[in-house]
DNA sequence: AAGTGGTCTAGACCACTAA
DNA sequence: TAGTGGTCTAGACCACTTC
């Protein structure tokens, strides 16, 4: 039975669908100031208070940035988006930390069976792979293991350099936007490998998140494994 | 300095924080059928379409809830609010699981500086506690500890028994609505009585989440530290 | 002064529910 | 059939930014 039938949708719906082409396309890129909201109703030919409700969803979805009496802007990696959105794990004290990344080893193979299944791969995909450490206030305190679908990201491989945030590249290099993610975090002891890299020892309670990023058209893009050492930092969040 | 000077509030949302308003005051309880946007406009003195951007703003809190034909009704902790909103933890394998809790221990007694701390207490302020351990498909999986200040929940240790769903509780017997928490999380070893409560060894790693849940007006009613298991479980989340 | 997004209004019509 | 929320429109005015 396949309940995926919407049957019908709402005109402000189908505008937000029709916008977020826009981005899927690269047709708006980050930062790009977009047509003004008249400008836009009329060449879609709806009102402007529709063309509003379409903006303000996709604002919600933090994919554009309204900036009263300048204009309407595509979200960057940078507009506060990425980097608390997607990166929350804070000091105790609540003092700010901005992590550094470096990259310790990339590679590019076959995929394993769990990574296939986290990006929805055919049988004998190739991924690229990044492993590297973050460091908070100069301390190892996350090594995760990245892994991308080569199709998706020719030429990865052949950069000379990975920024810090690989969300921001992905966007600029390959113009591919990070719409959401889904995470599954548990308590695990550390192995080997990630203990050397986090300079704790073997068996030590650390964090594992497994994220699965998805593209703004739902495809998953990159799977990722972070293990994180939680003695003077914590994963903060908000429920409501 | 303070920066706390909201200058210029819009007309919905005075009209939103005066609904908030009746739910804080007890005007409007779970469940109840709130009247129509257009009776609240006329009383309100302003138009249906600012009602609505209220009703909506309320909506995406989660303290109300619209069905199209029938009316708006004020939210409950079951309407998907409460246990999906604020229990995370899931099955690895997607299975669908609910908690069931056994309470072990219920004090009164001075908050600790800790307690204090998370709550906004005075010194000599006290405090209900409750001990539990929650099961998921019978296995003990969470051992939590919860704090209350009494001053809030009287008449609390009289109650011969704790349902499963404290926030129920707290909305239903003292007429306090949990609207957002905070949590901090972070990997730990299991000590010797959560580990003697979760049946595993000592030093086990386990995922200790800290919660303060905050009322309607802001005020922290509640603070509890959770340790879990997460071998089979794991705590998932959406990041968008 | 001109142009942008932000707020507020008034009213029409649609979709859904219940009696 | 009557009443509810859901969508869509058109237009007025406000607040902010830039020139």
């Amino acid at each position: 039975m396949d309940d995926a039938a919407p049957a019908f949708r709402p005109l402000y719906r189908q505008v937000r669908d029709a916008l977020v082409r826009r981005l899927i396309d690269g047709a708006w890129t980050p930062g790009m100031l977009i047509p003004p909201e008249h400008r836009l109703a009329a060449e879609l030919g709806v009102s402007q208070g529709t063309v509003r409700k379409a903006l303000d969803a996709m604002t919600a979805e933090n994919l554009l940035v309204r900036r009263q009496g300048r204009g309407t802007y595509v979200a960057t990696a940078e507009d506060g988006r990425i980097l608390f959105q997607f990166f929350c794990l804070t000091a105790d004290d609540g003092a700010p930390v901005f992590p550094e990344s470096e990259v310790l080893r990339r590679t590019t193979a076959r995929a394993t069976a769990r990574e296939r299944t986290a990006l929805a791969l055919p049988t004998a995909a190739r991924v690229h792979r990044i492993e590297r450490v973050r460091r908070l206030a100069g301390r190892p305190v996350i090594s995760e293991r990245i892994a991308v679908p080569e199709a998706r990201f020719p030429g990865l491989a052949a950069l000379p350099e990975l920024p810090n945030n690989v969300y921001a590249l992905y966007a600029e290099r390959f113009g591919l936007t990070v719409g959401r993610a889904a995470e599954r975090r548990k308590a695990v002891a550390a192995d080997e490998t990630t203990a050397a890299r986090l300079g704790c020892t073997p068996g030590t309670p650390v964090l594992e998140i497994e994220r699965t990023a998805l593209s703004l058209d739902g495809s998953p893009v990159e799977w990722r494994l972070s293990h994180c050492l939680t003695d003077a930092f914590h994963y903060a969040a908000e429920l409501r």
